[in-house]
DNA sequence: TGTACATCAGTGAACGCGCGTTCACTGATGTAC
DNA sequence: TGTACATCAGTGAACGCGCGTTCACTGATGTAC
């Protein structure tokens, strides 16, 4: 690995254990294995590699990207969805830290968000990718036809999102049992819906009521 | 207002407009009209303002625990989703950039953990009190005996969290009209599900899928 | 093969700046007699 | 009513420290002839 890797790997870690507000020069040369100047030969500036970070340490979401271009059809969607949503809540559980500590600092968030509108990129791909899915699965009659997908897709990626940033808040590292459980529950209560028909109390049987 | 409290009130609006990195004590004494010194008569150090901030601006969340501390039954089960779910969006969005900020020091994290274990409260309070809610309809009768009451506020509170994480992370403020669609097409697909019989793929029906 | 030079990864030591914090003070407002 | 003192909100100016950044350097490894 050549020293620029060495020294983005670094910082990653420095942020993600010491906190955004830790990852000063000294600390990531000291992570590096290199002296402060070393770093200034390959960024030029502190912002600059905390750019670099994000861009190609938090957007490479690895297993969960992966998860999320299987073509739909192989599998059931429940298996799919509880898959992915178990791969999301890996993601978030690791970067939520570093993702959060960009809200320290408006500029870099700004300058960030300009880096992701360029590549395309950004937090909301689980989420359109996911609701992408299931149109597909949709139109292929495995979906109910009334479902709105992206609202659907919003519903298990908010869940996945805001259990992982409970676990960081709380400093706890679920089990992998425990993370199946939670992405198997979601699913399922976002398949079967928790309306019924006395709910609406006298007034019209909705569109949303299950019939 | 009391001095202490204009001081709170400044260092709050700093960490919401600048951000923790920015929110030095030389800026939060001039939002608040003082001198730096000042400060330090009412609070020990920064941390202790800052822990203050997260105490005693965060926590009061106002029109989101009104909302949620209304009996159930007054009103349909989809009225009091969407409010609520309008609520949590609209409190999210407020304390969205604050909260995470935190995780920007771990110390701090650490400490006001504890503050909030002491004070019985936490960012598990709103998916908490939505399940109770949903468990005390579906002792009513008004919401489906089947449904996992926890895994459904998790979607729900889940799926506001993170549209807020979205609007915060693109910098934008969505209208009160954004957000009550947002907050009814979450709730209309929570209550409906989207689950069809077609869904398991030669697999036995599941008890999650809409019959 | 030897020599002179170029390149380049890497560093110790220093720089100035802005931060959190403290000191020593002022001036206004009680308060006792 | 006047005087002497205590209290207290508030501040200007300074402090030391650690930060990001740069300078001037070293030593190893090509490379041309």
């Amino acid at each position: 690995m050549n020293t620029r890797d060495r020294i983005l790997d670094a910082a990653a870690d420095v942020m993600r254990t010491r906190g955004f507000a830790r990852a000063t020069t000294k600390e990531i040369a000291r992570a590096a294995g290199y002296s402060e100047p070393m770093i200034y030969k390959h960024f030029a500036n502190k912002s600059r590699l905390f750019l670099a970070v994000l861009h190609e340490r938090l957007e490479a979401f690895g297993p969960l990207a992966a998860e999320l271009t299987r073509a739909p059809g192989e599998r059931p969607p429940r298996d799919w969805l509880v898959a992915t949503a178990g791969a999301a809540i890996a993601f978030y559980l690791e970067s939520f830290p570093m993702s959060a500590s960009m809200f320290a600092d408006p500029d870099l968030l700004a300058a960030h968000r300009a880096d992701m509108a360029d590549a395309g990129a950004g937090p909301h791909r689980p989420v359109t990718a996911v609701a992408a899915y299931l149109q597909a699965e949709q139109d292929r009659g495995r979906i109910s036809a009334a479902a709105d997908c992206s609202a659907a897709a919003d519903l298990l990626i908010g869940a996945c999102f805001q259990y992982a940033f409970l676990c960081c808040f709380a400093g706890r590292q679920p089990t992998q049992g425990e993370i199946d459980t939670q992405a198997a529950s979601a699913v399922g209560t976002l398949l079967a819906g928790i309306g019924n028909a006395a709910m609406e109390e006298g007034a019209a049987i909705s569109e949303g009521a299950a019939d």
